[in-house]
DNA sequence: AGCACGCCGACT
DNA sequence: GTCGGCGTGCTC
C-alpha cells in the first residue's frame, strides 16, 4: 500500500494540513500515474473535490486506516516538481495565505479540471477551458508523385503545386483556394496527400520579426560592465544564493549585463527568469531577448489570452524554453533547473501581488536562490532603500555599480521649474512658459518628447464653488474625477461611472467647477496649442498613454509603434510611459507635476517621487542626441524633487533613512498591516476591535520592538462598496511577523460578512 | 469550503 | 410534539 499527500484545490487556511490517500503498489490510477503535480480527485466527506498530489511517496498518517479512502482518478499530467511544493508551502506561511492559493501560481493558467456533484454520489469531471491547440497539416501522403490531374478537379491540381513547395496549414489553403475540405479528402483517401495534427504556439498579435530569431551582435562591454560581470560569473559558479544589486543609471547597460549573466546561465545548464514590470513587457524588451537567445525565449504576461498563455507555460514545461522573461508571476514557471534570476526595475511596486498570496518577487526569489543555491540579480537605477539598506547589512547581497551610461553620453541636465514662482508672474497653465518653449524647438528639430502626468483623466474632481459639493463615488470614500471623453464622472477605485450634471445637486448652482489636471486635459490644451503654432503645422503626432487609452488588447503596443514610426511627436501619459522605454530622438522629457504622488499619505511617497523623475528622466538622450529634463513642480525644495534633479542619491538617501529610523519604518523594522473590511461599518469595526483584542497580546508578548496599532479606518476608508478598518504592526528588522501571528490566522473564527487578512511587508498602507 | 451534528424557539 | 435556526467540528 502507498499514500499520497494531497492539498485539496479549497483555498481555506483550515485545509492547509495535507490530507493523506491510499493509492495501489504502482502508484498508478488507471494506469496514470499520480505523480507529484497531478490534479486528481479525491473523496471528501460526502464530497469529491479535486486536489494535488504534494506528495506521491507519503508516510502511513497516525489515524484510524479504516479512514483512510483512495485517490480516484488522476487527471492531468504532472504540472510542478517537488521545489514548487516547498516554495508554496514557503509561500504559504510567509504570506499568510491558504496554501492551494499558493500551489494554483503554479499551475497552468485556466487548466485545472472540474468536480460537479451530480445527485447520489455520482460526480462529473469538466475539461478545463484551456488546452493545446493543434493545427491542420497538410503533408505529401506516399501517392504525392503519383497524383494526376483531372479536368473537373483544379483545385486538387492547385494544392499539389502548392503543396510540392513544402508542407503548408489547412487554413493557408482555405485562404488561398476558398473551401478546400472535400477536395482535400478526396486527396487524403488516394493517399496523395496527408493531414497531420500539429501543436501550434498561439502568438496572438506579436509583431511577425518577434516571432522569429534574428541573432543580434553582442557590443563591447564598458568597464563597469566588465567589473559587474566579473562578480556575478563568479557568483554564478559559486552556486550558493548570492545576490547581486545592479545598481545602474539609465541607460549603464543593465540589460546586456543580464544578458551575459544569462548566457554564462544556460551555459552551466541552469535555466534563467528574467522578471520586469509588467508594464516595460513590451515587445522591444521581449525582442532584446530573443535577440540573443532565439526560439529558447518564452514569454509570460498577464496581456495575453488565456490560450497563449498555456502554449508558453507548456513550451517552458516541455524543456525546451530555457529562458523565460514574464511579470512577477513567471518565477513560478514550470522551470526543469532555475539557477538565475534576474529582476529588473527591482524597486518596482508592481512586484508585490495585491491579492491573497500577497508576495513580493522579490523576496520569494530571494528565498527561492538562497534555498536551491542559484543566484538572484536585482537591477535598479533607483534600487530601494529596502535593497540598499540590505547590501550594507547582509554579507551575501553585494551592490556592483554602473555609474557610467554605455554611450559615454552624460545623464541628461535636469531642470526644476517652481510653478510657484510662475504662478506669481501670472501663470495659469498647467504648462510653463519653459517647458513649451524647449518643447517648441525640440519639436522644429524633428526630435521626440515624452511628458509624464500620473493623473489620468480631465480633472481630478469636481466642486461646487456655491456650496462646496464634491461628487463622490457610492462605493468608495474618495471624490470622482471627471473624464472629457464621454462628459463622465470615473471612479478610479471601482470604475463607478456617472454623467457630470449641469447643476449641483446639492443646491442647484449651475457653477461646477473641474479642479485638478489630468492627462486627458493636458492633451487637449497641448493639441490646441501645437495646431495653433503655424510654424509647427498640425500635423504633429501627440500620443496619450494611459489606462484609458490602453485598455484594449495590443492598444499598448500600437501606440508606442505610433510614436516610434513618427519624425517628431510628443508621449503624454501616466507612468506607464515612465519606465523602460528606449526611443532614439527623444531629447526632451518634461514632468507636468511632480507632486502628484508627494502628498499621499505614506511613508514611501518621497520615495516614490525620486525615483520617478529619475525613471522618466532616463528616457532622455539615450542615442547620439542630448537629452534635456523639466520638472515642475509647486514643491522645488522638496528634498525628493531637489535630490532627483541633482542625481544626488546621497543627499536623498541619508535624510529619508534618518526620517525612517527617527519614525521607525522600513528598512529599520519590518511591517504588516492588518486589513479588516466589510459591507456593514459596524460590524466591521467591531471584527477588528476583537482581532486587535487578540493580536495586542500576542504582538505584545513578543518583546522590544513589537507594537500594534489600534484598528482605525483606512486612508481608503471605503472601496467597492466595503468599508475598511487596519492596524500596523511592527517588529524589529528581520524578526518573523508571520511566524508570531500565524497560529492566530489559523485559529481565528470567521465572521459572515466580514473578512480580516493580512499583509506582510506592505507596500502601501492606504 | 461544505456538510453534519446538536441544542433551543414557533408551527402544520 | 417536530421543523428549522445557525454555532461547532470534522473531513484523509
Amino acid at each position: 500500500m502507498r499514500f499520497a499527500s494531497v492539498t485539496l484545490d479549497i483555498p481555506a487556511t483550515s485545509l492547509d494540513d495535507a490530507f493523506t490517500y491510499a493509492l495501489p503498489d504502482d502508484g498508478c490510477v488507471d494506469g496514470t500515474p499520480a505523480l507529484i503535480g497531478c490534479a486528481v480527485v479525491v473523496p471528501f466527506g460526502k464530497r469529491h473535490v479535486i486536489g494535488f498530489v504534494t506528495d506521491d511517496k507519503a508516510e502511513a498518517p497516525a489515524i484510524d486506516p479504516s479512514k483512510i479512502k483512495s485517490v480516484e482518478k488522476v487527471v492531468s499530467e504532472s504540472f510542478f516538481d517537488e521545489r514548487a511544493v516547498v516554495t508554496a508551502k514557503y509561500l504559504a506561511k510567509h504570506c499568510i495565505a491558504p496554501l492551494s492559493s499558493c500551489i494554483r501560481l503554479f499551475t497552468p493558467p485556466a487548466a485545472i479540471p472540474k468536480v460537479v456533484e451530480g445527485p447520489d454520489g455520482h460526480y462529473e469531471i469538466v475539461r478545463p477551458s484551456v488546452s493545446a491547440a493543434d493545427d491542420r497539416w497538410v503533408v505529401k501522403g506516399p501517392n504525392f508523385e503519383r497524383f494526376v490531374a483531372r479536368k473537373n478537379a483544379a483545385k486538387q491540381s492547385s494544392i499539389v503545386a502548392a503543396l510540392s513547395k513544402g508542407d503548408l496549414r489547412a487554413v493557408e489553403l482555405s485562404l488561398e483556394y476558398g473551401s478546400v475540405a472535400s477536395a482535400l479528402s478526396s486527396l487524403e483517401k488516394s493517399g496523395v496527400i496527408s493531414i497531420e495534427h500539429r501543436r501550434r504556439m498561439r502568438m496572438g498579435d506579436m509583431p511577425e520579426g518577434d516571432k522569429n530569431f534574428v541573432p543580434s551582435a553582442k557590443p563591447k562591454l564598458t568597464a563597469g560592465q566588465s567589473l559587474a560581470l566579473d562578480a556575478i560569473s563568479e557568483g554564478i559558479h559559486a552556486q550558493e544564493g548570492r545576490v547581486f544589486l545592479l545598481d545602474g543609471v539609465t541607460g549603464s547597460g543593465k540589460t546586456e549585463v543580464y544578458l551575459r549573466a544569462i548566457e554564462e546561465a544556460l551555459s552551466m545548464g541552469m535555466d534563467a527568469c528574467v522578471l520586469v514590470p509588467e508594464i516595460s513587457l513590451t515587445p522591444q524588451t521581449v525582442a532584446r531577448f530573443r535577440g540573443r537567445f532565439g526560439d529558447v525565449v518564452a514569454v509570460i504576461h498577464s496581456a495575453m489570452s488565456q490560450g497563449e498563455r498555456f502554449d508558453q507555460w507548456d513550451f517552458i514545461k516541455s524543456g525546451r524554453a530555457r529562458v523565460v522573461v514574464g511579470a512577477r508571476s513567471a518565477l513560478f514557471a514550470p522551470f526543469g533547473n532555475l539557477g538565475l534570476v534576474v529582476i529588473d526595475e527591482e524597486h518596482e511596486y508592481s512586484y508585490k501581488q495585491d491579492q491573497a498570496p500577497r508576495y513580493h518577487s522579490r523576496d520569494v526569489a530571494t528565498w527561492m536562490m538562497d534555498r536551491f543555491k542559484g543566484m538572484l540579480i536585482l537591477g535598479s537605477a533607483t534600487p530601494s532603500l529596502e535593497s540598499l539598506h540590505r547590501c550594507q547589512t547582509d554579507g551575501s547581497w553585494q551592490r556592483l555599480v554602473l555609474s557610467e551610461r554605455a554611450n559615454k553620453k552624460p545623464l541628461p541636465p535636469i531642470e526644476v521649474i517652481d510653478m510657484t514662482a510662475e504662478f506669481k508672474g501670472g501663470l495659469r497653465s498647467m504648462y510653463s512658459k519653459r517647458l513649451l518653449f524647449a518643447l517648441k524647438q525640440e519639436l522644429l528639430a524633428g526630435n521626440k518628447a515624452v511628458l509624464l502626468l500620473n493623473q489620468r483623466g480631465f480633472a481630478n474632481f469636481v466642486m461646487c464653488r456655491e456650496c462646496g459639493y464634491v461628487p463622490m463615488c457610492p462605493s468608495c470614500s474618495t471624490s470622482l474625477t471627471y473624464h472629457e471623453y464621454g462628459k463622465r464622472l470615473t471612479c478610479h477605485h471601482c470604475n463607478h461611472q456617472e454623467h457630470l450634471l449641469a447643476a449641483c445637486p446639492q443646491c442647484g448652482s449651475p457653477y461646477l467647477m473641474k479642479y485638478g489636471f489630468g492627462t486627458q486635459q493636458a492633451e487637449i490644451y497641448l493639441r490646441s496649442w501645437l495646431d495653433a503654432d503655424s510654424n509647427l503645422g498640425s500635423g504633429i503626432p501627440l500620443i496619450r498613454m494611459d489606462a484609458d487609452t490602453t485598455s484594449a488588447k495590443g492598444a499598448h503596443q500600437k501606440l508606442l509603434g505610433q510614436f516610434a514610426d513618427a519624425g517628431a511627436a510628443v508621449l503624454l501619459g501616466t507612468q506607464m510611459i515612465a519606465k523602460g522605454l528606449d526611443f532614439e530622438k527623444v531629447t526632451l522629457v518634461g514632468v507636468i507635476n511632480a507632486d502628484t504622488q508627494l502628498k499621499l499619505p505614506d511613508f514611501r511617497a518621497g520615495e516614490r517621487t525620486y525615483s520617478l523623475i529619475l525613471q522618466v528622466a532616463g528616457r532622455a538622450g539615450r542615442a547620439d542626441l542630448p537629452g534635456k529634463v523639466y520638472v515642475q513642480t509647486y514643491r522645488a525644495n522638496e528634498r525628493a524633487i531637489v535630490a532627483a534633479s541633482t542625481y544626488n542619491r546621497e543627499l536623498f538617501m541619508d535624510e529619508e533613512l534618518k526620517m525612517r529610523s527617527i519614525l521607525n519604518y522600513p528598512p529599520y523594522c519590518v511591517m504588516a498591516n492588518v486589513l479588516v473590511w466589510g459591507s456593514s461599518q459596524s460590524k466591521t469595526a467591531s471584527v477588528a476591535q476583537s482581532a486587535y483584542a487578540d493580536l495586542e497580546p500576542i504582538i505584545d508578548g513578543m518583546g522590544e520592538g513589537w507594537s500594534i496599532s489600534m484598528p482605525c479606518p483606512c486612508v481608503l476608508a471605503k472601496v467597492r462598496g466595503a468599508y475598511r478598518y487596519h492596524m500596523l504592526i511592527k517588529a524589529p528588522y528581520s524578526a518573523d511577523i508571520s511566524s508570531a501571528v500565524i497560529g492566530y490566522f489559523k485559529e481565528k473564527k470567521t465572521v459572515e460578512d466580514v473578512n480580516v487578512t493580512i499583509d506582510i511587508n506592505p507596500i502601501d498602507i492606504l
